[in-house]
DNA sequence: GAGCACTGC
């Protein structure tokens, strides 16, 4: 009561702006209210009659804290009124009017709705972020403002550095500028850049610690091994620290890796003249917020994953953060009063090397799934190739996922999507698991599938223990207790493992007992449960999807089961290499790969490996390595090398139009008309086939 | 014989 928000003083301009608009920029700084206040300042002017207001969010816990947030403030139940959104929880009804939900909540509804019209407002918050999903959206917007008879208005939220882009993107519209409530945080640059930037963040704890007022100090470090070296290292400086020259101290450390009740210690108040530590990833840059900060150290570097479309291989960068980022950073040290950041670098450092921003995701990742999605959108002229994003993805990338796409028959010779790529992209996975799921139920291994993509998309991993001693002990413990896939490969265990755990009811301690984060194992219980729905839903009728252990007996090579995943992951092959153990993947641009040392692949007696693998993912860490590989066989792989050999990037890219004559791409102007003409109904012949049997199959079960 | 930041359907 009594506190106005900023954003409020701004109430009548905002509406104004939006009646006279179809698209806003709203820059927002941190504590303006724009997430809770937004949606209740159009409500209040009546938007919500003519449609339900959206607000999209890109991570599911602020979905949900801010719509309970708003149920709160208008005195409504949330669910009612207002409600929220997110994968495995819907909690709206027929009475909401306001609607929070996460970017990909709203994309799988655009899926089924591609006009969106039960919705009168779309807010797209925290679009500075640049997540996959709202890139998608952004340019999803742009089309259905053009496209779209009725009156849709978009907001769109940024970060200052930001705004004027997204304007230029939909031709110059308003950005409004809202202050936040920030307090002001001095920010105080190193001379140079320090050649150790642990020692340098280590010595500039101490210095706050000696000198500073009360307050606690966030540390932004890469990963886990600088914050396991960090909080030891400080500990052991502070207790050597002459007794009663400065209050006391407690380190913690704050990563996605640690388990859940590590993580929820940051949220406990400190002791009294204590000040604290917090020594975190970039986790505490916009996922949690915690309280009490006032001292920021910034070593400028954070941890990216990438995506290189030539080689169709991941690593992981420290790279320099961006302007925005920075900012973000040091923001987190004025949340209860003013503070200072200490970043360590020049300031010449943030001002000419930086970036404006991060670099979006979508210029850092495969984009099988994207493409398969925005194919699978039922618009008649889109082009893949030159859809309007606002920053596009490379070509190469783009090329890379049609060709991947094509090898697991999601979208034919010519570039256009196949029943089979339809279906495919209605589950939530990516595009190999959802092929093997198709080809598992046509095998007769469905149930088998499931388990393993489930396990697959929650990446369960066996957790290590810190210390190596008692690591050796929970091997051995781990060895006797834990499958091992049967030599087969990875996703075979992942199927044991997953089936173990059925069979002592989904006990939460055996899970621990035996290494694996509860937290990911059950989130792959409701992942199977959420994809059995789905596949009942596209097969109209119920399937054979319980997880038994008939199968096994039936089958205990796991032959149909590995035939499946070959035919799904038909884009990640790998050949061995005569005379060794070494690998070289099988695609357009062949690499040389090694088996990850964690797989539980086995050799055979004369010492060898299989000669033909799928796997996962190719990560390049100290040496390039397939994670999660599963043995195959040759006649199985054949059919794939054939298709690899008539595949003609030209024909793929150019018919991008769903079955339907699209605009030509300015790609293919030079090309013979011929080429063009993407208009004959005889597509697919293949694949209708292969759909036939599949729901002939489904007739015949009944 | 390695060792991975963070999200999301």
């Amino acid at each position: 009561m009594g506190v106005v928000l900023p954003i409020l003083e701004y109430e009548e301009k905002i509406a104004e702006t939006v009646e006279a608009n179809s698209v806003v920029v709203i820059i927002g700084e941190t504590g303006s209210g724009k997430s809770t206040q937004l949606s209740q300042i159009l409500h209040r002017r009546g938007y919500s009659d003519k449609g339900i207001i959206a607000v999209t969010q890109p991570r599911r816990v602020a979905a949900v804290s801010v719509s309970r947030r708003v149920a709160q403030e208008l005195g409504v139940t949330l669910g009612e009124e207002v409600g929220y959104a997110i994968r495995f929880e819907d909690r709206t009804s027929r009475t909401t009017r306001v609607k929070y939900l996460t970017d990909g909540c709203l994309l799988r509804e655009s899926l089924s709705n591609p006009d969106l019209n039960q919705y009168s407002v779309i807010i797209l918050d925290e679009a500075h972020e640049r997540s996959l999903n709202t890139d998608i959206l952004l340019g999803l917007m742009k089309r259905l403002i053009n496209s779209r008879s009725s009156d849709l208005k978009v907001l769109i939220t940024s970060a200052t550095l930001d705004g004027v882009k997204v304007s230029k993107f939909f031709s110059g519209c308003p950005v409004l500028n809202v202050p936040g409530t920030l307090y002001p945080v001095e920010k105080l640059y190193s001379r140079e850049r320090p050649t150790n930037f642990l020692e340098s963040s280590l010595k500039t704890a101490l210095d706050i610690h000696v000198k500073e007022p009360a307050g606690d100090v966030l540390i932004f470090m890469t990963g886990k091994d600088d914050i396991d070296k960090m909080v030891s290292k400080l500990e052991e400086k502070i207790q050597n620290l002459e007794e009663g020259s400065c209050m006391d101290a407690l380190v913690l450390p704050l990563h996605g890796s640690l388990p859940p009740e590590m993580q929820v210690r940051v949220f406990a108040q400190a002791p009294p003249n204590c000040r604290r530590f917090i020594v975190a990833t970039n986790i505490a840059e916009t996922s949690l917020t915690v309280d009490g900060v006032v001292y920021v150290i910034d070593s400028g570097y954070v941890k990216q994953r990438q995506y290189n479309p030539s080689t169709g291989m991941y690593s992981l960068d420290v790279v320099q953060i961006s302007r925005v980022q920075a900012d973000q950073r040091a923001g987190r040290a004025g949340r209860t009063r003013p503070g200072k950041c200490y970043r360590l670098y020049p300031s010449s450092v943030y001002q000419e090397d930086f970036l404006d921003a991060t670099m979006p995701e979508i210029q850092r990742s495969s984009l099988a799934a994207t493409v398969l999605y925005l194919k699978s959108l039922n618009i008649q002229d889109i082009d893949i190739l030159n859809f309007d994003f606002l920053d596009p993805p490379s070509r190469e990338s783009l090329e890379d996922a049609l060709r991947q796409l094509y090898l697991i028959d999601a979208i034919d010779d010519k570039g256009r999507i196949t029943n089979l790529g339809r279906a495919m992209s209605e589950l939530p996975l990516e595009p190999s698991l959802a092929r093997t799921l198709f080809e598992a139920n046509e095998l007769g291994c469905l149930s088998q599938a499931l388990t393993v993509v489930a396990t697959l998309s929650a990446e369960i991993t066996i957790h290590k223990s810190t210390t190596r001693k008692k690591e050796k002990e929970v091997k051995r413990k781990r060895q006797s207790e834990l499958p091992d896939g049967a030599g087969w490969g990875d996703h075979i265990q992942l199927l044991q493992i997953y089936e173990s755990w059925d069979q002592v009811n989904y006990d939460p301690r055996w899970c621990s007992d035996n290494d694996l984060q509860v937290r990911s194992m059950m989130f792959s219980k409701d992942v199977r449960k959420q994809l059995c729905q789905i596949v009942e839903k596209i097969a109209k009728g119920p399937m054979d999807v319980q997880s038994g252990l008939k199968q096994r007996k039936r089958d205990p090579d796991y032959r149909k089961l590995r035939r499946a995943l070959c035919i799904g992951y038909g884009n990640q092959l790998a050949e061995r290499m005569l005379h060794h153990n070494g690998y070289h993947t099988i695609g357009y641009r062949s690499q040389l790969v090694q088996v990850h040392p964690s797989s539980v692949l086995e050799e055979d007696e004369a010492g060898q490996l299989p000669d033909y693998v799928v796997y996962h993912e190719l990560i390049n860490t100290s040496r390039p390595f397939m994670r999660n590989v599963c043995a195959v066989e040759m006649a199985w792989v054949s059919p794939i090398l054939k298709k690899l050999e008539k595949l003609d990037i030209d024909k793929l890219s150019g018919g991008s139009g769903i079955g339907t004559k699209s605009k030509v791409p300015l790609s293919e102007a030079g090309k013979p008309k011929g080429e063009m003409d993407a208009t004959k109904p005889d597509m697919d012949n293949k694949i209708q086939t292969a759909r036939e049997r599949y729901l002939a199959r489904k007739g015949g079960k009944k």
